[in-house]
DNA sequence: GCCAACGTTGGC
DNA sequence: GCCAACGTTGGC
């Protein structure tokens, strides 16, 4: 079991659409690295801090889970999708995605309020220049992030 | 295999 | 819209 922070921009996919649609595909991850913590980290249960990114009131805006093991996502054989790889195909898909289930929505828990704290110094998505939309997260992160959340 | 140019991310 | 950071591409 482990845990993890993943950046969804709200314009596109928001907790709201989350906690409507119950569980959706996490399409359109163009990093290897990140794609690499699907393929090979991730597993069933394990915990999502859902963030918002590239909006005005960036941060943690609810709970999820991985809720299906990392599989090719199918927007990059799409030409009509901003997310096609012209060099991928079926046999040898380059992209994959893995799918997440709603958990909870929270209260929204700011890029400046993460900030503050001395527990989440070392969380990767507050360090300069960070732009790796998938993170792992340590578990007394998640812990500390968790009970801050249920007040 | 180096590295400059370029493109993208994402906070502000 | 700006710009820092950094991943990717491609010439050599």
């Amino acid at each position: 079991m482990q845990y993890w922070l993943m950046k969804s921009e709200p314009d596109d996919v928001s907790i709201d659409d989350l906690a409507h649609r119950g569980e959706v595909g996490w399409y359109g991850v163009r990093n290897y690295q990140a794609r690499n913590f699907m393929r090979d980290a991730m597993q069933l249960g394990d915990g999502v801090l859902f963030y918002h990114s590239s909006c005005s009131e960036p941060g943690i805006a609810g709970l999820a889970a991985v809720s299906r093991l990392a599989y090719p996502d199918p927007t990059q054989f799409d030409p009509a999708s901003p997310y096609f790889d012209a060099k991928s195909s079926p046999g040898q898909p380059r992209w994959l995605q893995v799918d997440v289930r709603f958990v909870a929505r929270t209260r929204l828990l700011g890029l400046d309020e993460l900030r503050r704290y001395s527990e989440l110094a070392g969380m990767q998505v507050l360090r300069r220049g960070n732009r790796l939309s998938i993170t792992p997260v340590t578990e007394s992160e998640w812990t500390f992030i968790t009970s801050l959340l249920a007040c």
